[in-house]
DNA sequence: CTACTTGTAACTTTTAAAGTTACAAAAAGG
DNA sequence: CCTTTTTGTAACTTTAAAAGTTACAAGTAG
């Protein structure tokens, strides 16, 4: 059994900061899907899920997403949560539960797991979306000065 | 881009362990193999993987292996890294470089990435094989009172 | 009414993990 | 030595989830 760590995270946080970037231009699903470089169905589903997570208003035939919340009060974990809500580390469930080892393995890393899990979740609870758009203006303003 | 979350530090975990709580027994890659409930081949691939991590020692046509350094030192940070040397998240590799947003993201995510990789990283660091033994030991002393 | 746009379902493609087959190479006991 | 057992690996197939695609209903906006 194989879970794939995916580039939704990645992208969904892309996708806001372009939001947030270009706000008042173009927001439509075909421009985002551009600098994504992906499908416009692909960011469509996306912003989906992120506002069935309550965390982006979107209006059908409307191309106008907006934050439902501040920049600075938007974390990675929310984002990672509404669009891919994988655990990190996966224990394999298929161990023989007659064996003393096998038997008892899964619940034991379920457990330490648990605690990495944790650690990982709250580095990325401190990290907003205000961040990612401060670390992009920097850029671009240096950018600029070449 | 994709890269798959594995069940192989699980499964390496699971197979260290099984080494030392059945010592001096039938420490056969089909025996491992049968508590993992996979095949001898997959356990094989995995041992080879720690011995040239220089965790483990193995020895061709002899089914003893054996860890090389005290189970309260062999820490899940460097087991994984022996195994399944992927990083916890992933950036998208493919966004357009022309764009504000898409010529900067991937750094920017880069970076802070980087921190939560580092936490779950640290947490790694502090749970060794020995807490694993304590863990199962427990669990089969409990299972022995029913 | 027309031209866009979002929301989703259903499907195909892609790709890395996991599993399989096969066999060389070393060990161990006679 | 010879036989049996085992490890070490290469090469291949299978599997499953992400990513991409197609299609279209359902809204928006003039």
């Amino acid at each position: 059994m194989t879970i794939r760590s995916s580039t939704k995270l990645s992208d969904a946080i892309h996708l806001l900061a372009y939001i947030r970037y270009f706000k008042g231009d173009d927001l439509s699903s075909e421009a985002i899907a551009k600098s994504i470089e992906t499908s416009p169905v692909v960011v469509r589903r996306l912003m989906s899920q992120l506002s069935h997570a309550g965390l982006l208003i979107t209006t059908r035939g409307k191309a106008q997403p907006e934050l439902t919340i501040p920049e600075d009060q938007l974390t990675l974990l929310a984002i990672q949560q509404a669009v891919d809500p994988h655990p990190i580390l996966t224990v394999d469930r298929k161990t023989n539960p007659k064996c003393p080892v096998g038997g008892h393995i899964q619940t034991i890393l379920t457990d330490h797991y648990q605690e990495v899990e944790a650690a990982a979740k709250k580095q990325m609870a401190a990290i907003t979306l205000a961040d990612i758009m401060t670390d992009l203006h920097e850029a671009n303003r240096k950018d600029e000065l070449k």
